[in-house]
DNA sequence: ACAAAAGTGTTCGTCTTACACCCATGC
DNA sequence: GCATGGGTGTAAGACGAACACTTTTGT
């Protein structure tokens, strides 16, 4: 059995969250690091941060695991391979020279709803996951799929929720709308694939992430010591998906004390913003502190 | 490299929270249900599901993956162990010969909050996380270990997080605490050990279970079909650690639309109970069902 | 009648959302 | 002055916490 440690490095930048990948052989599609354990790693974690500096240059700060992946479907035929997936964030972005960032949202474009909801969903997955339901042989099957569906890509009255990343790319993927070869080429979604599994790995990170945002302050992670708060809101935004109320933005992560003003101010197109730092605190004064998500309406 | 699957199945009985554990050889202590991937296992979670019905009789319900664990002091000087561990909930409590139910609260004493703060805390464990703050060599040190201590412990002023049963875990036993040898015994906080690390596996477990309550339905994986409101309450609470305001539980079960009356009625001490069935449809109207948590001071 | 347990009404404060508006800078 | 983006006031509503209280059974 192969054991690897795969690492979903996440960054931001110009409101695009970005995943690292390396680039495979001539002609085939980016991966991601990957990397074995070696007999003197004395942790995963450390193994990961040391050969994620050897293949891409890059120091990560946060980081976490993810899950562990082993079904044999992933290498049909051969051993089994068990990959341990992490999910790491970095501030800046300036990796080795065979390294390259992907934006999420080519991997995924039904998950952006910043300017609202993507056209996709209504023109090509709705109707497909329509024939799906339709295609189920018995009653409770075509239920069961209904529900699933609805729930997932929140259809028929139900609300989305960002966090179902990997379901919706779940399903995506049994319906047959991911396909990359052959025949159903042209009813597929067009968006980019990776390596093997590793857009499911991926998408299990943007989950993850995605929950994570709304209890724990790991957005500040992705951020320099000061910011500004639109600076803040345009990076929850991209992270989620979704666009927020900005008024109410800022007294939430105020009103949380999430943050504080550090007194000085940045130039910006109009009024200059008071720059802002990350409180440490407020994990002593709030048990789940994290950036909810007042919404606005597309 | 060995990989194994290490399974947490939990179950509730009496308003006891507890975990099925395997008998080790003689005089040793229990270790948890434990499993190799075979060829012809698909999924790791069939695999899982596969040797625990081999080894305890159980076919569970709900499963997920939980951590793998793979540093290596896990076994010390050997080939490097891998576990990837699965938490399984399950109804009912009739497991083979050799394996035995523990209670999570023999395990972690100090995670029961039933009924008050557990006296362990204030009377051990507070002063020497006391003691420990004031060994930190540096200053920045000793803020970072009081900061941790506080809040893991919700000690000066923190609030209790049910959630952080692991942190907790760790803290005890870096700070000696656990130590279940020689010397520093009588200073140790009287609990149950398992086998190797099964103990922090476990603990992850809790704290995953705990936090997963509040946003998805899983306590229904614990209940019979149908249940009375304290049935479903007093199993809450039991997970949580915590008591709850009866009231208000009521009504925010029933009001957040997770069950709903059957119209028959359960005999009790006083007047009968109705009696409830979950909701399925609570997942198609709410982002994120589960039961939250209206504490009552103790 | 009384104990025991289930179940309801209502109030109060906080957190969330929405709408309307004012402020400071560059050109 | 006016465009641009930063920033505030305030009121309506949802939600949770707390308190006091009523109802239905068994003995």
């Amino acid at each position: 059995m192969h054991v690897t440690l795969d690492a979903v490095i996440v960054a931001v930048t110009d409101d695009r969250p970005k995943v690292l990948t390396v680039s495979a052989p001539a002609g085939s599609v980016p991966r991601l690091p990957t990397g074995v354990l070696r007999e003197d790693d004395r942790t995963l974690e450390a193994a990961l941060r040391r050969f994620v500096v050897d293949e891409t240059g890059l120091d990560v700060g946060y980081v976490e695991q993810l899950y562990t992946f082993g079904d044999s479907e992933r290498q049909p035929g051969g051993e089994r391979l068990l990959s341990i997936a992490y999910l790491a964030l970095v501030r800046e972005a300036a990796p080795s020279a065979d390294a390259a960032w992907v934006d999420w949202y080519d991997l995924y474009p039904w998950e952006d709803h910043r300017s609202g909801r993507p056209p996709v969903i209504p023109e090509l997955i709705a109707p497909t996951l329509d024939a799906w339901v339709g295609e189920a042989r018995s009653a409770p099957e075509r239920s069961r799929r209904e529900e699933r569906a609805h729930v997932v890509f929140g259809l028929g009255g139900v609300a989305w929720d960002g966090v179902r990343v990997l379901e919706r790319f779940e399903l995506l993927y049994e319906t047959g709308l991911l396909e990359e070869s052959t025949a159903r080429r042209s009813e597929a979604v067009r968006s980019l694939a990776l390596q093997g599994d590793h857009r499911r790995i991926v998408a299990t990170a943007l989950g993850r992430l995605r929950g994570k945002l709304t209890y724990r302050p790991v957005v500040f992670e992705l951020l320099g010591e000061t910011f500004t708060l639109s600076q803040l809101q345009e990076l929850v935004e991209a992270l989620s998906g979704a666009r927020l109320h900005k008024p109410n933005f800022r007294r939430l992560v105020e009103g949380a004390g999430l943050v504080e003003a550090t007194g000085t101010t940045a130039p910006t197109g109009g009024r200059p913003a008071a720059l802002y730092r990350f409180r440490r605190d407020v994990v002593r004064e709030r048990p789940r502190p994290g950036v909810g998500t007042p919404w606005t309406r597309g």
